[in-house]
RNA sequence: GGCCCCGUCGUCUAGUGGUGAAGACCGGCGCCUUUCACGCGUCAAACGCGGGUUCGAUUCCCGCCGGGGCCA
């Protein structure tokens, strides 16, 4: 028995416009790309859009790369990218039972038929018949691939949503194998046959399937099955215009949570890299994405992968963040990084966890880029002999020295308070930074942090103290 | 090799048979400023090439070139 059909609703036609089913159908191989991360966003769109389904199907007929832990890294970076679906995961492969199924009864009704002709002998044939489509006779011996036997003449039109109608020549195409000789049924039959036992209405891909389309044409239209309607979407490349590979920096989307992206960010540039919106709006919160999105205003030509722009983009995230929504961001980025030393950040009062994120919400661009601002808070001053070197000039006393006072004469603790007892110090020495930035070192231990009230604020009285006063032990 | 797709600033996108070809990122410059960012302002930057069709092509057609994909 196949998985369970799907079609609850009786079996759809072309002229019935019930919602839309739509699938994503990516093939376990280990951490989820951006290009299948973007089909998937775009299914999702395009279901959560029509109020339509969305089906998660995993292509596991590799045994070999079908391993749970590629599975589950697949639906870790759809979790992650909080993006649901609304049947499965469904497996490929279990359901090759029915594949074989569908298979004999192409041989039976005279579609397909065994053939035990080698690779070589087909490109010899090929040779020998000037480039035409493989043609081979049945021969039912042992060890024999079953194929499809494919139109002499005709077309097959792939009506395609966005690039049009595709044409491919039936004489170029050859009879191509839809089972193995051990009787494994193979990627174009067993798509054909899922999309068909699973109602989907709207297959959304990547283009490289493009040449795929009018093979799984003909094994539908050999079954007697209504063909799904189609939409290529370009494929994605890394910035020296090639293939994307593990070679191009964050090309996965773990690789993007690791980096300190916010999912959000990313569904909204992922979105971006192959549609615009009419009037050029390029902030987009989901509910937007969802209500503007449209597969005839995607484009036709491939993008590059460019991370600057998503840079920008997740910092207008960033800033927008509600506070509490911030530090759950936060706390779950350092959490997945063992490598850091945050736990002093974890452990901390959820007051003080509060006050850093507001001190820096402003500033940060990545969640990565926060804990550099704010370890200062939990983790001591940092060890930047440049910064020290540079700053701590002999000038650099006298300033600290009044510094020291008016901190410890300030009524209060707050950054109003703070700057209005340090300004008169500027005002004597005549430049802010002169004064401001010994204190940011003696503080922070290096060059670059929150604003200098906020950071001592954030500090408090009394280990803001005791740090310059042990910078002003060090400068001697 | 066969088949197929694509081609507007460096990048992502708008756009039109007649436009000063638009926005965003990046870059330059400036402003803001206690650092770094942010923000604001400003400048630079494109219709791959060659033929047609047309009064007129970036836009339509063909070829080429370039890039890419699938199969082998």
């Amino acid at each position: 028995m196949p998985a369970r059909p799907l079609w609850k609703h009786g079996r759809r036609s072309a002229l019935t416009s019930s919602p839309p089913r739509l699938r994503f159908a990516p093939s376990p191989t280990g951490a989820l790309h951006i290009g299948g991360a973007r089909t998937a966003l775009y299914n999702w769109l395009l279901a959560r859009h029509s109020g339509g389904t969305l089906v998660l199907r995993i292509e596991d007929t590799d045994r070999e790369r079908s391993v749970p832990e590629n599975v589950e890294q697949i639906l870790d970076a759809l979790r992650w990218l909080e993006l649901d679906w609304d049947e499965g995961p469904l497996s490929q492969y279990a359901r090759r039972e029915r594949h074989r199924e569908r298979i004999e009864e192409l041989v039976d009704g005279g579609h397909a038929y065994p053939d035990p002709a080698t690779a070589d002998d087909v490109r010899s044939w090929k040779e020998a018949h000037g480039g035409a489509g493989y043609r081979g006779e049945p021969r039912d011996e042992p060890g024999a691939a079953i194929r499809l036997r494919a139109p002499d003449d005709g077309v097959t039109v792939v009506e395609d949503l966005i690039r049009g109608p595709v044409r491919f020549e039936n004489r170029t195409q050859d009879d191509f194998v839809v089972a193995r000789g051990d009787g494994t049924p193979l990627y174009n039959l067993a798509v054909a046959v899922d999309d068909a036992d699973m109602g989907i209405t709207d297959v959304v891909r990547g283009d490289d399937h493009l040449s795929n389309t009018p093979k799984q044409l003909l094994v539908l239209k050999a079954l007697a099955a209504a063909p799904p309607r189609y939409a290529h979407l370009p494929l994605l490349h890394g910035p020296d215009g090639r293939k994307l590979s593990k070679r191009h920096g964050a090309a996965s989307v773990q690789e993007l949570r690791q980096q300190g992206y916010l999912p959000a960010a990313v569904r909204n540039y992922l979105a971006l890299l192959g549609w615009g919106t009419e009037d050029d709006t390029t902030i987009l919160d989901t509910d937007e994405l969802i209500e503007r999105f449209s597969i005839d205003r995607v484009g036709r030509s491939s993008a590059i992968f460019d991370q600057r722009k998503l840079r920008w983009l997740n910092g207008r995230f960033m800033r927008e963040l509600p506070l509490d929504e911030y530090e759950r961001r936060l706390v779950a980025y350092l959490r997945l990084d063992a490598e850091t030393d945050a736990e002093a950040f974890l452990a901390a009062e959820p007051e003080q966890r509060r006050t850093a994120c507001e001190i820096v919400q402003d500033k940060a661009q990545t969640l990565d880029e926060v804990w550099p601002l704010i370890r200062f808070l939990f983790a001591g001053p940092a060890d930047d002999a440049a910064a020290w070197e540079k700053v701590m000039t002999p000038k650099a006393r006298p300033a600290l020295v009044d510094a020291v006072e008016a901190l410890r004469a300030v009524d209060g603790f707050d950054p109003a308070s703070i700057q209005a007892a340090l300004s008169p110090i500027v005002e004597r020495s005549g430049r802010a930074k002169a004064v401001y930035q010994p204190i940011r070192v003696a503080i922070t231990g290096t060059t670059v942090s929150p604003g200098i009230f906020d950071s001592l604020a954030a500090l408090g009285r009394e280990e803001s103290l005791v740090r310059i006063e042990r910078a002003l032990d060090r400068l001697g």
